[in-house]
DNA sequence: AGCTTGACCGACC
DNA sequence: TGGTCGGCCAAGC
């Protein structure tokens, strides 16, 4: 078995936090840590994110996981996280999350 | 030791 | 809305 970094135990950590219906951006996550910063977020959800619920972790332009979309996007229909339709006239286009609205702060979760 | 790469980000145009 | 640029920081080669 392959041991956890400590780190990666943190990040996955904070992803578990995060409500469904809601979203945090790499960045969010590594402010939140105070320690890092996305590309580290980004490695550790790429190595070990399939233990948590990855698609509550995105970009913060709210484009879907790359080889991921359409997991994702049933993630999101299913758990009601805000999503801007793609425009008219780009109909092949997938949605991109709403961030303004599904973005989460850890409000509630206790600082 | 130096250079490239990556599930990134914000500013700018 | 979309593309480029510089900055970011750890890992790999």
């Amino acid at each position: 078995m392959e041991e956890l970094p400590d780190y990666a135990e943190r990040v996955l950590e904070v992803a578990e936090l995060i409500p469904p219906g809601r979203v945090m951006t790499y960045g969010d996550v590594a402010e939140w840590l105070g320690e890092g910063g996305p590309r580290q977020v980004g490695r550790v959800m790429a190595l070990y994110g399939a233990a948590v619920p990855w698609w509550r972790v995105v970009r913060s332009d709210g484009v879907l996981l790359p080889g991921h979309e359409l997991s994702a996007l049933a993630e999101y229909r299913s758990e009601s996280t805000p999503l801007r339709e793609a425009p008219r006239g780009a109909e092949g286009h997938l949605p991109r999350l709403d961030m303004k609205r599904a973005r989460w702060d850890g409000e509630g979760s206790h600082i």
